[in-house]
DNA sequence: ATGGCTACGATCCGTAGA
């Protein structure tokens, strides 16, 4: 069972990337983030055509994520039920036995912003939502575009971008709380390129420089790791035109 | 050099992303 997660950065831009990576990756399911776009406008019969059913959870010009699967998906819930917010964050479904969970975390924009306060209490509730998904559930995958690089190797930069927003104290032992769930990082139980990462910036050539950041993530549970037989980033579709500044994760799993 | 893209929805710039 191959699980993926990707930020397109806008669904309606990047619905070709999608289609067509859809056809070579060969994944069984893929957590979208920021589909920037209300449910109505969800293109459900273009990946219908390709084999997957969408279970989502959008909003207009901002957030949404989306769960795509072409194996059948169960008890699908939006959002985190603690948790009242306004912004499409989150969604869950089950699949082949699989609790897959969706997330699309805070950027948190500046350590003096309001939104790190709203990041670190959306972070709360989110090692909240985890625990109890982990009471009800053997077999999790947390997939997601975290805003979290975990550790210095996962900088391009590490100096330039010590105690910024991305890889502050309290953003990375938030993510160190996930892990102290029983949590996996999927990425790390593999060797592992040299400044691999999963996000560029548009500027400054970031992704011709390799200058990027590892955002994105795949952490599955005690039960559930250990069938993990590979993870990888794949970043063909960073190099398309006009492409999202993230690039697709892939865990490959031994199980039905 | 603190900017530099990109997407969106509003106008011909502001907000947001990371």
């Amino acid at each position: 069972m191959r699980l993926a997660t990707w930020n397109v950065n806008s669904l309606n831009v990047r619905l070709a990337h999608v289609l067509d990576w859809l056809v070579t990756a060969d994944v069984d399911v893929l957590c979208l983030q920021e589909l920037k776009l209300a449910n109505e406008k969800y293109p459900h019969d273009a990946l219908q055509a390709a084999g997957y059913t969408s279970a989502i959870n959008g909003q207009k010009t901002y957030n949404g994520v989306a769960i795509l699967s072409r194996l059948p998906m169960a008890d699908v819930a939006l959002d985190m039920p603690d948790y009242a917010d306004e912004q499409k964050r989150v969604i869950a479904a089950t699949v082949a036995g699989v609790r897959v969970v969706c997330a699309y975390f805070p950027n948190g924009q500046s350590l003096e912003s309001d939104k790190y306060r709203y990041k670190l209490d959306w972070l709360d509730a989110m090692h909240g939502y985890m625990e109890a998904t982990l009471k009800q559930h053997q077999r999790v995958a947390l997939l997601g575009d975290y805003n979290i690089a975990p550790e210095d190797r996962d900088v391009h930069d590490p100096k330039a971008w010590e105690g910024q927003v991305l890889v502050s104290e309290r953003e990375r032992a938030a993510w160190q709380r996930l892990i102290a769930l029983g949590l996996a990082d999927c990425y790390r139980l593999f060797e592992q390129p040299e400044k691999s990462f999963s996000w560029w910036d548009y500027r400054m050539l970031g992704f011709r420089r390799n200058a990027g950041l590892r955002i994105d993530h795949i952490l599955a549970s005690p039960a559930l790791a250990p069938d993990c037989r590979a993870c990888v980033i794949d970043k063909a579709p960073r190099k398309l035109e006009k492409p999202s500044d993230h690039a697709p994760v892939i865990a490959d799993f031994a199980v039905a």
